[in-house]
DNA sequence: GTGGTCTAGACCACC
DNA sequence: GTGGTCTAGACCACG
């Protein structure tokens, strides 16, 4: 896996979370991850809206919610930015994501067919 | 991963899938695992509901579009059974669903800041 | 028989037919008869609930059945169209449903003590 | 069509009026024909079930309701009769099923796109 | 008991 | 505005 600087939002558009919910918890998560740094400007609502190829009122809808949580800040007719809210994740927030992550996977994988095995495999090949 | 000889239904209630959909897919694997072979008596509508503790409407919804589809029959008054209609997967299509698992996993871990060696050990400890 | 150009869906309350297999029928009678093509727009399920005075959920029912024999397309947030999907049927399958159809007014007659001779008179009327 | 002198129940498969209310119907119209009168035996459930090909249940469901209304009397050990309670239909509403069962065939015609014509011709090759 | 149909109404996703 | 999902609950047909 090689290291991301640069901030993407990428969406899985089979996993059937809504669009506009896979842009808040990767915002937040890049906040979390100080990826985001307060004043980091994001990409205007048309620009994400072509770059992820939704409509824009997608876009909208998640920078609206982000807004009222408090962790960015829009100003008309500059753009959007990232606000001084912090986001913390406790270690024990990270190994529950992870257990619930491994969960997730034995669950599909058992139901495909798939062994373990196989997935490690496939893992492997990824680094 | 212990060997499970008996069907079984299980909802991700986060995943975003819509009930109806997963009960439809698990079937349908199910049948091309041969773990549902024909004549196989479904659970009722309703106990399936109960067992989901989902509404018995949802179950039906998904009964009926897998009859429509020609893998299950029902009997009005007796119950739901599984049809002759064969699924096969093939080998590509199971390549095809560890890589997009895969790549599902890698896009989460990156997402929350886990490794992959995080997840490998995990996975490991299931065994 | 006056020549009827606007295609409109007719529910006979009383035939003991669900509603949503007789908007099935009448959309696929609608798709054979030309009468529906290719990328007309189909009613929204609101209105046609309203038009009916139905559910709004037996209409999508009947909706959704279709679009999954593949007969519509549905898209989100749009609305449901025609598509591409030809039917035709047969001379020897009109021929058939000339003769169901009359079995079923001789039956139906017979049950009420009336006379084929009394139909016809009543037929000649319509026109 | 030849005369019926004998009372004979016909069941539609395909009207989707449950059987039950068939049978109810056809004796009521029998009573008021009077080729069912006072004291006539009826077929026994079972034996009416076999030459119906239905389930015995559903020939009881309909004596059942035919004997709550005072239509027919069940003796216990010996059978079913037709009691004493007489049924009269009216001219008006003879024309009235007359109308209704007319307007059903012209819906029906228009909607599988067959001609009165060919109905009216259908119908003279009955008699 | 089984499944089937329908309603009323809530909430969501997307345009 | 569009369709989609789900619930709670009623009633029916069939065995």
């Amino acid at each position: 896996m090689k290291k991301d600087k640069k901030f993407q939002i990428v969406l899985d558009t089979f996993s059937g979370v809504p669009f506009y919910k896979q842009i808040i918890e990767q915002i937040k998560y890049g906040i979390a991850n100080k990826k985001l740094t307060s004043g980091f400007q994001l990409p205007t609502v048309r620009q994400l809206a072509v770059d992820l190829t939704i409509n824009s009122n997608t876009v909208s809808k998640a920078y609206k919610e982000l807004e009222i949580l408090g962790y960015i800040e829009t100003q008309q007719g500059t753009g959007t930015f990232i606000g001084n809210k912090k986001i913390v994740i406790s270690e024990i927030e990270r190994q529950e994501k992870i257990k619930s992550l491994v969960r997730e996977i034995v669950n599909k994988a058992n139901l495909y067919g798939i062994t373990i095995d196989e997935i490690k495999k496939a893992l492997e090949e990824v680094e």
